[in-house]
Formats: structure tokens, sequence, C-alpha cells
DNA sequence: GTCTATACTTTGATAGAC
DNA sequence: GTCTATCAAAGTATAGAC
């Protein structure tokens, strides 16, 4: 066994840097460096080597990510004060950081979509989880089961969207037409 | 000048690996091997290496799919039908490459937008272009001045995140449903 | 001016010293 | 088992032959 929470910090730290570089963007070594951890570990922890270190932080991030989000929902009143929440604190989030963290997972799932299929299916899984987490969601707050995979759809497509054109323009006013959006279909999915 | 047509087809070419590699994944000598051209013929064209190369694509790719969905727009009998056309010509597009070509500047976008600041403001106005076209078709479709930008960045946002979860899932249903949606959207917003 | 050859850096990955 | 040194390949960029 390794020193306790090397491969924790392995993790923790490629979680970041995806994030904000991307998987092609991100080197190992540029990894060890942030993690401080001997260039090695890497492939102690991670046989696979890059590959299989990118699929754990996919999953790990996605779900990570699921619960945050999922805990700002269940923790509003409503589901329309939920998703308001949801996107202004993806706002404040990227205002905080200049712009750098937004979705955990975004681009490296579009890096890897036609490039490296292992890392493709874990990013499926992810976004797969997170549709299920919000149809959930939606059907308690009285969207028909039948309405409710479409809506979770849109809004997570709003969300993912909103991120592009607001790191792009380093402004959080796609966050907030997007997250209105997402409230007004909602609305209307609603009986 | 060089030999004719050499300069436009390392765009072209850029243009295309971008789209699917994006700019950190695509590297110079896999450009010119694709566009068959000699290595030096990308600094002789292009003294600003990479990143000069890289943002006269991003603004040439962001230019024709403007040209490309505003012409799908007006041909359309109404905004609807043409937002309709625009999801559904994008999934057809999507469904042609298995999934490799959707957004031609999103991934990109995402790589960029803490790691350069030239092309970063290069999507950036790709972008703010894309919205103002959007924002003229809206208001000659009966939408508000004031609810058409908000609009046109849903719309944009949909899209956009609705390329990351078809890719990703290998699936043009996100499209589809992203596409209702927008439409439902517009509809809303007309007076 | 076109193109080849090369310089220098960084990449992911491995071997082996300790 | 931890960590260092090094590998081959690919990255961008440049020098210079023709």
């Amino acid at each position: 066994m390794a020193s306790p929470g090397t491969r924790e910090r392995i993790l923790d730290t490629t979680a970041e840097l995806f994030r904000r570089y991307g998987y092609t963007g991100t080197g190992l070594k540029q990894i060890v460096a942030a993690a401080n951890a001997p260039f090695g570990s890497v492939y102690h922890h991670f046989p696979g080597g890059k590959e299989q270190l990118g699929a754990e932080v996919i999953r790990r991030s996605g779900q990570m990510y699921e619960e945050l989000v999922t805990t700002v929902m269940d923790a509003a009143p409503d589901a329309q004060t939920g998703l308001r929440d949801c996107f202004r604190g993806a706002a404040a989030v990227l205002v905080e950081t200049d712009y750098a963290d937004a979705c955990p997972i975004e681009t490296v799932a579009l890096e890897v979509a036609s490039t490296n299929e292992t890392l493709r299916l874990a990013t499926a899984e992810v976004f797969a989880g997170w549709t299920q987490a919000a149809v959930t969601r939606f059907g308690r707050a009285g969207v028909p089961q039948d309405r409710a995979n479409d809506l979770a759809l849109s809004v997570i497509a709003l969300l993912e969207g909103a991120f592009v054109l607001a790191r792009a323009a380093k402004s959080v006013y796609p966050l907030e037409a997007a997250g209105e959006a997402a409230v007004a279909l909602l609305d209307r999915a609603r009986v």
C-alpha cells in the first residue's frame, strides 16, 4: 500500500486539472507535480496509465457533481427554486475561479468522444446518471413520467451549453438566461 | 504567394481536425500530413504558429457555421420550423459522421477558455455573432427585443449542450429533446 | 518561396536503483 | 514499495538547403 492518501490526492488533483485544462491538456508530470507525488506512483496506483486514471476521475467527478447538485435541489422548497439555485451556484463558482471551474467533465467528454471509447463510455455513464437523478426530482415536482426524461435532457443541455458560452465570454449572463429558460421548461412540463 | 490553395487547404483541414479532436488534440504534423502540405508551409502562411492558425480557423469555422444555420433558418416557412430543421440537420450530420462532427468550435472553446486568451476571445466573438444572428431572426418572428437576447442564448446553449450529451451517448435523442425545448421557448417568448 | 532536416521540449511510459 | 533516471515518440518551432 502506498503512503495513505497518495492515491486520493492524485485523483483530486487530476479532477481539478481536467476540469480546467481538459484531458489532453493535462500531463501526467503536471499531475504528479501538483499532487506532490513521485512520478512512479501514478503507475503504481493506476497500472492502466492515463486512461485508467482518467476513467476513475470522470466517474468520481461525475458522482461528486451529482451529489452537489442534488443536494442543492433537495434543499430548496420547490423544484423551480432548486433549479434557480443550481444555475446561480454554478455562476458563483465560475466567477470565484475566474471562469475556470464549470462542469467537471464537459471538456473531457468532448475531447474523448471520438478518440477514446473507454473514456467516452465513462462520460456517457455520468450523464445518464445525472439524467436519472433529474428525472426523479422532476417526477416529484409533478412532471409526468413521459415528459420528465426530455425535460431532464433539456435542462442538463442548457447548463452544459451555458457553461461553454459563459466561459468563452467570461460572463455569467448566459447562465442566468439558461437558468430562467430551464425554470420555464419545468413550469411548462408540469401538469 | 504560395502555390494556390495551400493556405486554404491547411485552414480547411485544421478546421476538420479541430472539430473532432480539439485544439490540444490536433498536432501541426498531423495537420500538414492530412493537408498534404510540407511542414514549413504552416509557418510560412501562419508566422504566428499554431495560435495564429487556431484563431483563423475558429473565426472561419464560426462564420461558416453561422451561414449554414442562418441559411436553414431563413429557408423555413416560419421560425419554429427553422429551429426544428437546425436541430434535425445537426443530428443527421452527427449520425453520418459517427458522432464526430458537431459544433466546429465547441471543444476548442472549452479547451482554450482558461489557457489561451487570444483564442478565447476568438471563440467569444463567434458566439456573440451567432447570438446576434439569432436575435435578428427571433425579432422577425415576433419576439420582443428585450426577450430575444435571452432566447437566443438559451437556444444556442440548448444546441451546444445537446451536442455534448449526444456525442457522449452516441445518440441523437438529446438533440431531439433539446430541439423541441427550443421551439417551446420560442413559442413562449412570442407576443 | 518551397520544402527538408533538425533543434528543443514535453508527452506517456518503463526500468531499475535503493 | 518508493522514487529516480531514462526511454521512444510526438509536440512546436526554426534554420537553412535548394
